[in-house]
DNA sequence: TTAGGGTTAG
């Protein structure tokens, strides 16, 4: 048409924008902007539609000043913005946590005369609940209903997860019968968030009882059901009875879809079960699915678990090369990888990159750098990272201030702890069992025991929770120093309390019994919490985690040493088909392949991708 | 053809 030079209408125009917007490869959206500038040198007149779905497109990529441009530029076409302009800018800032920004663009809104209708009360509604916000969210939902607006399923469902979030099930389960009070029946979303809720805070028996509840009230599961189901089975390690249910979904005539089978990747990659995960990778593929970015996601933390870094850091490259997307979990994974391996310079400039790619880090992936540089003594660099997230209109979490007060205590800078302690509660920000914790281990370790006795006493006074880290840290502190008797009085206080004594505690009495040369007391302890039968259990369990098999004995068969090589060198050189066949040949014949070959095969599928080059032609 | 909730990765 272009070569042409005719006219589409402009239902032709708008449909390709929307289809480049919405199909997820790296240079679609700008793609979408060049067919919107050639139909209007063509003389296509857009309309508000054709800007909110450039708008869409900007938000999609994370570009929120270029979406709030385009609603001065309309004006020049004769076009003005309506609800779907605001609330598509108002739900990808309130997805991506940029809260403030979300109530300047509000305020802007109302100033232009469009009155915020359901889904914009609902878009805040979700803003607040997934940043934990839930009494700014309830004030929303105030101010809806004097705006004659009613809640519906939408919102009740988005604050119940806020509620599930918070780890509130009781409370969330309440608000669904509540909204079924008030005629509002709880949907497939309802039960999904509810059910996810209790395998999230270990309530699986009530999980699976959901399931069967919402069945009897004819809510029919879907596959978001059956995804959850499968990744609890993956979180507990059981994957024999995840591809179970995989198996079981099929038979109900539910398709598996592409989460299921990144969920199922992903549980085996930590299983260490490579030749399923890949496996699974070549099936997805073979079904029609597109490896997309979450599945790379997957296997660049699977490298970077491995620490082989440099094979991820080519990875990522390579990926780009060829169209995939790469958003901020690819970054903060391979950056924390680096971190981890103790290597700021790369984690530092990985940063950088993506930053000059303009994909903007979220709450998550500061928090990683943030955790990533105060590991590595770098405390201070943390704090500059802190600022650049609050400039950058994002909201600290509770996790981001306990990061960097406990940075401070590593590095022996107690007092530096407390002034950024200060600085979180002049922020509204609750110091929580955590923070105390950190706190208490911080003056212990630098040798202010009373100190650390005055915050420990004052926590409670005040009616703060404290659990069995608190417990330990002050008894391992006094038996130290020697206070026996002190330290024995906190083990019936937290025995009194459910808290414990667990192996920490009795750790820490027989190191200092041992190591201050009283050994038969330390015998006589020990015979003690033998016969009670605690610690015995304890040390079980740990012997028990303790037991790994990470390489499987078929590796060092020499067929397998021989094969996996080979797989090695065809992937090295590109040769992926050839080596599909020595794998499918290997497969036939029972041999198991080293994890490193299947890592190079799973790359291979990554890679095998036609380069986005190639694939604009 | 355009906006809001639940599942996957850091």
């Amino acid at each position: 048409m272009k070569r042409l030079k005719k006219k589409p209408n402009l239902l032709t125009c708008n449909t390709l924008i929307n289809g480049l917007v919405k199909f997820p490869s790296l240079h679609s959206i700008r793609l979408g902007k060049q067919v919107f500038h050639d139909s209007i040198r063509l003389g296509v007149i857009p309309q508000t539609s054709t800007f909110n779905i450039l708008i869409l497109g900007c938000c999609l990529e994370g570009k929120f000043n270029e979406a709030v441009s385009f609603i001065e530029k309309m004006k020049d076409f004769g076009c003005f913005p309506d609800n779907v302009t605001y609330n598509t800018i108002l739900g990808h800032l309130c997805k991506k946590g940029r809260l403030n920004e979300a109530r300047d663009l509000l305020q802007d809104m109302r100033e232009k005369g469009v009155t915020p209708n359901r889904n914009t009360f609902n878009i805040l509604v979700s803003g607040y609940c997934r940043t934990g916000r839930l009494n700014e969210a309830s004030k929303v939902i105030e101010l809806m209903v004097k705006n004659d607006v009613l809640p519906d399923v939408w919102t009740y469902n988005m604050f119940i997860d806020g509620l599930c979030d918070g780890g509130r099930i009781d409370d969330a389960i309440k608000l669904r019968d509540e909204m079924e009070n008030s005629k509002v029946l709880p949907d497939v979303v309802t039960y999904n968030t509810l059910i996810n809720g209790c395998f999230a805070v270990g309530s699986s028996d009530r999980g699976f009882r959901l399931v069967e509840e919402m069945k009897e009230k004819g809510v029919v599961p879907n596959a978001v059901t059956h995804n959850i189901l499968v990744k609890w089975y993956c979180k507990e390690g059981r994957m024999d009875e995840a591809s179970e249910r995989v198996r079981m979904i099929e038979e109900s005539g539910v398709s598996p879809d592409k989460v299921t089978y990144n969920t199922l990747i992903n549980g085996y990659c930590k299983a260490g079960n490579f030749s399923e995960a890949f496996r699974m990778m070549d099936l997805m593929g073979r079904k029609g699915f597109k490896l997309d970015t979450i599945t790379l996601n997957t296997l660049l933390h699977a490298l970077c678990e491995e620490r082989k870094l440099n094979k991820a850091s080519e990875l990522l490259t390579s990926a780009y090369k060829r169209g995939y997307l790469l958003d901020e979990v690819s970054y903060g994974t391979l950056i924390m990888g680096y971190f981890k391996d103790g290597n700021a310079d790369k984690a530092l400039n990985l940063w950088n990159e993506m930053k000059e790619k303009e994909i903007i880090p979220s709450i998550i992936t500061y928090n990683t750098a943030i955790a990533g540089l105060c590991q590595l003594a770098k405390t201070e660099q943390a704090v500059e990272k802190f600022n650049e997230l609050l400039e950058s209109g994002l909201v600290p979490e509770e996790t981001t201030y306990n990061t960097i007060i406990h940075g401070f205590c590593r590095e022996g800078k107690v007092e530096k702890a407390f002034e950024f302690h200060n600085k979180m509660v002049e922020n509204s920000f609750k110091p929580d069992v955590i923070t105390c914790n950190i706190l208490l281990c911080g003056l212990c370790s630098e040798g202010m025991l009373e100190k650390a006795l005055n915050l420990f006493n004052t926590w409670i006074s005040k009616g703060k929770a404290v659990d069995g880290v608190t417990y330990n840290t002050m008894i391992a502190t006094l038996c130290k120093e020697g206070r026996f008797e002190a330290a024995f009085n906190l083990v019936s206080e937290m025995k009194d309390n459910n808290l414990g004594p667990d192996q920490y505690t009795y750790n820490a009495i027989l190191g200092a019994l041992t190591s201050a040369g009283r050994m038969n007391d330390a015998e006589e302890f020990l015979s003690k919490i033998v016969e009670v039968g605690n610690f015995q259990g304890q040390s079980l369990q740990l012997a028990e985690k303790n037991v790994q098999s990470s390489e499987s004995p078929k590796e060092f068969d020499p067929d397998s040493n021989a094969c996996s090589k080979e797989i090695i060198e065809l992937c090295n050189s590109r040769r992926y088909k050839d080596a599909m066949r020595i794998f499918e040949e290997s497969n036939q014949k029972g041999v198991a392949l080293s994890k490193s070959a299947y890592i190079v095969l799973m790359e291979g599928l990554i890679k095998r991708r036609k380069s986005i080059s190639k694939a604009i032609k």
